[in-house]
DNA sequence: GCATATTTGTCCGTATGTATA
DNA sequence: CTATACATACGGACAAATATG
């Protein structure tokens, strides 16, 4: 098929077009069964603490030990799961140390993102229309749609950066936070009290004053961390 | 010729890999196998670029495939290696978007960190020690040292924050920049004319002005980031 | 504390598919 | 086009550690 001449269109050119194959299809079963498993878990599908014993994973998934073992490997390295030697791999309990960190990463990403900018930034759509999904949450009474609309609104706020990789990097540590969420009993509305705050963050972007947005970026993020602490440390079950 | 394994792995050199299996001895072997290959990747005896031949190490380190490509996993997440799907995993050659994304992430995450400072740091002697090793570098014309006294100083500036997940997440930039000059020709002196900033924002701390140090350090790696791009893309070899 | 069953850690063999000379 | 080397993935094996009764 790639080797008929008569799939060239005369006129048009394909040089360096294979180098590009690999983006297509190219994952390997290692990531994918990752994939899997990491959507599993943000669902809370599987909860911290829990054990994702080989034998049967491997039997539902019907790949093999070793390669479960590299995608444990992945997870591992992102902080979504623990392997303890001999002992097994469990979804990751995080603790008020690492939500700490989080926090801490948190604040110094997105606000340096959103700091610079002196101009109402060409992409803003992306983050009015996370807050208004919050607020239409809000009315619906769906704390759990207003978790998501929330998610997306500081995602959307890293993405000003046109970075990739700070994407990546930031979606790691929101993945990470939904494993603090699902160890509490009652998360659903922690994110109240920030919906107000995102809409101003907006307003304040759309004025293009950046550096005022992020300080309240910056306050709102302290505030939340130390609201998520003093719940986390009251509600998680030990 | 075409029989001589070592004609595939051109230009890698695994002699001497065998001293390294002295490390094999604590973790998991996956753990172990990657804290070796890091190593070679970070003192630039695996060159960017470099394919990673899969039988030689396993020979070399007495180790299985299985527990090779899990170690091939971990590095292709900390972003050392590229796995080519069915043609191998290479050391990563990063690239300009790169160097940028690294920077950025360095400098939202070390001004984060010293920006709230008001008093002198009590643990500051190690900040200072490490400017002192890039003075004592530079006189003795050593460009080696001076490269990894600057580690050392940045290093020990995230070191502040006492979060030691921060201080894995910066060896993990540290390390991917240190690719960057093992693709350049002459990186030797890229550091020289930064000491003298590093001594400034010493005594910035010692004085207890953190957000002055923070704006001075903030100003240093936006010109390390240019000086280093355009010295990047005159220098790298294709 | 002991014996047993289960699970993990690691290695090996092999079949299949892909890329390259 | 063929041949070859290599990577991918699977399955089986066994020792070691852990959990269970």
């Amino acid at each position: 098929m790639f080797n008929d001449p008569h799939e060239y269109a005369s006129g048009v050119t394909v040089d360096g077009l294979a180098d590009d194959r690999a983006l297509l299809t190219q994952t390997s079963r290692a990531e994918q069964v990752a994939a899997v498993l990491r959507a599993r878990i943000a669902k809370g599908f599987f909860r911290p603490g829990d054990r994702l014993p080989e034998q049967e994973i491997v039997e539902t998934l019907g790949v093999s030990r070793n390669t479960l073992r590299e995608a444990f490997r992945l997870l591992g390295h992102e902080n979504l799961v623990v392997q303890e030697l001999n002992r097994g791999t469990f979804v990751r309990v995080p603790t008020p140390a690492d939500v700490a960190h989080l926090y801490r990463v948190r604040r110094a990403i997105e606000c340096s993102v959103i700091a610079p900018l002196t101009t109402p930034p060409a992409s803003i759509g992306r983050i009015a229309a996370a807050v208004e999904d919050g607020r239409r949450a809000l009315d619906a009474q769906d704390g759990l749609a207003l978790g998501t609309a929330n998610i997306d609104f500081h995602e959307a706020l890293v993405a000003l950066a046109g970075d990739p990789r700070l994407d990546a990097l930031m979606r790691g540590l929101l993945a990470e936070l939904r494993l603090v969420f699902h160890v509490m009993d009652n998360p659903r509305w922690f994110h109240e009290p920030y919906l107000p705050r995102n809409e101003k963050i907006v307003a304040m972007l759309e004025a293009g004053d950046g550096p005022s947005a992020a300080a309240l970026l910056d306050n709102y993020l302290v505030d939340a961390e130390r609201q998520l602490l003093e719940a986390y440390s009251r509600e998680r079950r030990p």
